[in-house]
DNA sequence: GTGTTACCGTAACGTCTGTTACGCCGCTCT
DNA sequence: AGAGCGGCGTAACAGACGTTACGGTAACAC
């Protein structure tokens, strides 16, 4: 990491390596040497940059929420449909591709730390809170007729389906291939009535 | 934990404490010390039944998986129709009550800590391929007239949807409840046209 | 009661952790 | 060009970690 003093970006380079080093090494493994080695630079400017590991992992987390919330905005405003949006949106939840398998181990690894840090899981149910209320939105709108009794467990089974599937494949990618989670989700969708063409 | 040679007990005696501080405290801080406080002991017995501390691990791990398969056999058994043992073997799937919201914490834990270890790995995939396993030959049997092709995605819908929803209820009990996860399954249960009354 | 066995608590080891303190070195300003 | 400043690498710290070695003591045979 070259010298220079533009802390956002240090911040998320250094972000970056904590991503790299739960998918890969585990949380086990997530120390501060562990961080800047993947960020290739040294702990001094790790603690020089937050006031202490937890710090660090507050931030990346919720750098991470943040850049997923803009991704899915951005596929739910590109969307022409609100069915479309909605698979769209499912979709990006699933682990189809290295990226998103990568985006499942490390979301698990913050998961799994959240236990033992107050902080971490209020940030977990934060973000999980409006991520569903954005999927009953979604819903509602597809089915534009269902009272809220119906759309409610909809939603919660497509939201649980796609987060089951992606710590499925994120555990076991051979056997998880992206068709099968995408043939998984139109079977869904269909079957509540959901479909794109329905 | 009273002085005797039952090694088998005490393998158990100590994997429960393997479950309690993952539980409780997270896999940050399973270490042998915490394990061997919380089964009563010093790490001296542990560190006597046990090799290293993976062992421990593992053995947790595989005494957990047993025992869930031991239940979930039960329940399959206890089933007056395929139907109905499908939606108790998914039901229990779900985080409900204390004791399966621990569970599901558990799994997490294990689940992160096999990102760094192979064997641990291995376990979960052949766990969970037998599981998927499962809940194929159950939807088989409730749908008799259903080709593979339908099978397959309606039971990886199934079990994802009864995996996450367990995640989330881990993580957010009080925005969970039991009702919610209960209507969820037998919603999608009918919507796949696999309701009990169907 | 006495001797033997081995179970397991105690204590120590070296390693690795998060964190702190120090100081070099490149940038900036005059 | 030289002084001042601050970013960040280096090195050390105390504590916690996994693991090992040793010894006291309960449990059994007789």
């Amino acid at each position: 990491m070259a010298r220079t003093a533009d802390r956002p970006a240090q911040g998320e380079a250094l972000s970056r390596a904590v991503w790299d080093v739960l998918a890969h090494q585990g949380l086990e493994k997530l120390t501060v040497r562990a961080v800047a080695a993947a960020a290739g630079c040294t702990t001094g400017l790790v603690m020089h940059r937050f006031p202490n590991r937890r710090a660090l992992l507050l931030h990346a987390r919720e750098l991470l929420h943040e850049k997923s919330r803009v991704r899915v905005d951005a596929l739910e405003a590109d969307a022409a449909t609100p069915r479309e949006a909605l698979r769209a949106v499912l979709h990006r939840g699933l682990a189809t591709d290295p990226e998103t398998v990568t985006d499942s181990v490390v979301w698990m690894g913050f998961l799994a730390a959240a236990v033992s840090d107050g902080e971490l899981i209020t940030m977990h149910r934060r973000h999980n809170r409006s991520w569903r209320a954005r999927i009953e939105r979604l819903v509602a709108a597809s089915a534009p007729d269902w009272t809220p009794a119906q759309v409610k467990p909809a939603a919660l089974g497509l939201i649980a389906m796609a987060e089951g599937v992606a710590a499925f494949a994120a555990a076991d990618p051979s056997h998880y291939p992206a068709a099968d989670q995408e043939r998984m989700l139109d079977t869904a969708l269909a079957a509540y009535g959901l479909g794109v063409s329905g």
